[in-house]
DNA sequence: TGGACTGGTTCATTATTCGAACCACTGGTA
DNA sequence: TACCAGTGGTTCGAATAATGAACCAGTCCA
């Protein structure tokens, strides 16, 4: 392993629950040498990526993560785009709703909308990497994704994170298989006991898998009814995402995916 | 330089005009070796810091970095703490307004707002760092940082930016003696000609200076009652940036600062 | 066919990283 | 007072990973 991914292995070892992390626990995260990670922890801070808490010496994300992202956001707009159509995703599903991006083996999030309709919601944090196999965006992108990233996913394990969690090879190419045929995935008690989920893949321009869009129910809340209602919003946002990312859709999809093309025009579409 | 640093340095290059590098243009730009290179972005873009486009190779900023602000941002809301005050300070002026981080010898720029109330207006780009020595808010973080900053962007000389960039360092301290008379930066011209701005500092929690918030005007727009009535607002806007950020003022400043306290407190200083 | 561009790869050399052991400081406690 | 258990940080010989000249392969154009 290169000495640069095992300095952003340190950056990501950052999340919610993990605001800052001291020289000590980095050791015990990592299980390195202290000397070592104490060259990496200040040659990063040097650089603005972390900063150092002067009195308590433990180390945070940096001001330079700030800048980078205004940059990445500023040429590659990304969240501005997705945020209204996400935004009125929830809204029409009366659900939370988001998107991520594919990031080797696993989703970045990088929008929710919540619309809060209701009293019990569904958690999601941002700052959280989601897995493929455990996720409906994860199976979406796995059903349009090339056969070398199932392999990667499968090679890597398949680790339960809730009841309901896909843990054989089998079963998930079968669901895989089951998605193909609609161009949307749905998952339930898979990476939450208390969720069910519904996602739909985004493209990119050369009709790549890039990432996925999905709406996420509390499992006390569904029926069938309920998640079939979610199907033609889910299929219109993904599309308009797709469509004004500069994405085409796939062969396959395009007839699947007809009826979002004309009908109820959202207006994130011109977007 | 460590490799971790080079490695950086390469998202470093990206920028607004400059979205997308391929691998020539990254061996023009660092004057580094070809194989080097190659194998960091490779490296970068394995870990999503990178991504690369798959038809004409070329590597942008990826989504990692969407969500390493995402989490920096969750647990250390700098952005969203800064946004309201900056917006109302914009606003109140009647002019650009923008608050950035120093991150090493640089200021890395986190929001901006801009009025537009008048045909001319500053240009701002978030997504370009700032010299310390050639900008108000730079000019502020040097007036309350320690010597050790004000000695290393000596060592890293002064280069013109505009016609009224300080490049000699006699001028330099002698504006940071002005600066810390009043509390507050002023500059003309000298990060671009038709520029005038005031900057005032900001501080954390052991009163060390952390970044600064300023306001730009047109220099065509500029007279010194313009610039007096910036004064108080621009006080109150760092006082209550610093606030909500957990930090407090030096010593010399609190008496100095003493009428940003109570008089015609800002709706932002409670968010 | 050759030249001028891309991006990417190889492998012997060399410089950088590694890590056990060390220091210095703080707070708690017999 | 001495000792221990924690911090974070530093040193230097040994081991490893980074380096870069030369190379390959593909594309475009004359």
């Amino acid at each position: 392993m290169g000495t640069i991914t095992k300095a952003i292995e340190l950056l990501e070892l950052f999340s919610r629950a993990r605001p800052e992390i001291g020289l000590g626990e980095f050791v015990r995260l990592t299980r390195r040498d202290k000397a070592t990670l104490h060259r990496h922890l200040t040659e990063l801070a040097q650089n603005g990526l972390l900063e150092q808490c002067h009195d308590t010496r433990a180390y945070r994300l940096g001001p330079a993560i700030l800048r980078l992202s205004a940059v990445r956001e500023a040429t590659h707009p990304f969240r501005a785009v997705i945020r209204p159509i996400v935004s009125q995703l929830a809204e029409e599903a009366g659900e939370l709703a988001h998107a991520s991006l594919l990031q080797g083996p696993m989703l970045t999030p990088v929008f929710h909308a919540d619309p809060k309709r209701h009293g019990t919601q569904v958690h999601f944090d941002e700052a959280e990497m989601l897995p493929l196999h455990a996720t409906s965006s994860g199976l979406a992108v796995l059903a349009y994704a090339p056969q070398s990233l199932l392999d990667e996913v499968l090679a890597t394990g398949l680790p339960p994170m809730a009841t309901g969690t896909i843990t054989d090879a089998a079963t998930l190419r079968h669901l895989i298989d089951t998605t193909r045929r609609t161009g949307i995935s749905q998952l339930s008690k898979a990476f939450d006991d208390e969720v069910t989920s519904q996602g739909a893949p985004l493209f990119g321009p050369n009709a790549e898998v890039i990432g996925a869009i999905s709406v996420a129910v509390p499992t006390s809340r569904v029926d069938a009814d309920k998640l079939d209602a979610l199907l033609p919003p889910l299929r219109r946002a993904a599309l308009a995402a797709t469509n004004s990312l500069g994405g085409t859709l796939p062969h396959m999809l395009t007839g699947l995916w007809a009826d979002a093309q004309d009908t109820h025009q959202p207006q994130s579409r011109t977007a």
